[in-house]
DNA sequence: GACGATAATATCGTGTACGATATATTATAA
DNA sequence: TTATAATATATCGTACACGATATTATCGTC
């Protein structure tokens, strides 16, 4: 009998499935910024949101949907509560009056200058060098994307 | 000048951060594993907890707590709303009534039977062989803890 | 230029998830 | 033995996160 090429055995246990593994190391991030993020009044979800922004101002809400890959129906409250710390502001457009744009208030691009020491804590938290990060990211974001595809065909 | 051993430029944008790939890949799993559970009128949270309990029958809410790194205070209402399904029985512990102990009912027990199909269904939308997704998941899982216990102590 | 189709956000109801705190029980110490 | 501390769950308030649906605005077609 061959040695078979693959494991055949299906994870059984929670601890196997690499969902309940992403699931928990969700919530362990989360934990791990949310003392830091306090300070900045900011939850994680938000300062997400804010990193993209940093990267990009002015976006349209759908864009960072999708970016984010949620739903507008999560994202409108976030950045109602986000316009209200003064952090961003939310416009309609002239051109497009069903756009709403998303810029940075001066006070919300001054945030970023904390970002660097949040980020390097965070690493140094997980136990790992940048370049195993590095392309851990890459690994985890294409099985995110494969997910997502093929969720939405079918 | 020698190259560095390692990159030592910091991650800046969300989609180079390790934290936000697993957050958007936990978001992208839940909504793949929820039409499936949707069937067994389950969340993608109470599924999780439900595997736990076809490995180990009877643990207390607090080894749920632990296994599942969730807090009571979110385990608690959802195993509450498990017990209205009927797919569980929680109980007092009878030589110490602080503890109180979670056990599947007969139907809980039989919604194992679906567990293979759909395990089956969501490792084949990763594009990721089992052999890749098991050292994924062991990767994951130690960042995970080192995160959790960076947390816990200082 | 009226009108149905499409598109971009927003609203609503349900279910997590957390930290802070309350409650109830058991363990410890005075 | 009786305060007091520690432990195990539960409750509460806030903030995601989703699908379903509503609202408003633009686009196609006649």
């Amino acid at each position: 009998m061959p040695k078979p090429l693959s494991r055949d055995k299906l994870p059984k246990s929670a601890e196997e499935l690499i969902c309940f593994n992403i699931y928990s190391a969700g919530h362990a991030f989360n934990r791990a910024y949310s003392p830091m993020l306090k300070k900045l009044k900011l939850t994680y979800p938000q300062y997400i949101t804010l990193t993209i922004l940093w990267e990009t101002d002015g976006l349209k809400v759908g864009d960072l949907c999708e970016k984010l890959r949620l739903e507008s129906s999560t994202l409108t409250p976030l950045l109602k509560r986000l316009e209200a710390l003064g952090y961003i502001k939310r416009q309609r457009g002239k051109e497009d009056e069903r756009q709403v744009f998303v810029h940075l208030t001066k006070v919300g691009s001054s945030l970023q200058k904390h970002a660097g020491d949040i980020t390097r804590c965070i690493i140094e938290a997980t136990g790992y060098d940048l370049d195993t990060l590095d392309t851990l990211v890459k690994t985890i974001a294409e099985l995110r994307d494969n997910v997502i595809l093929t969720n939405s065909d079918a």
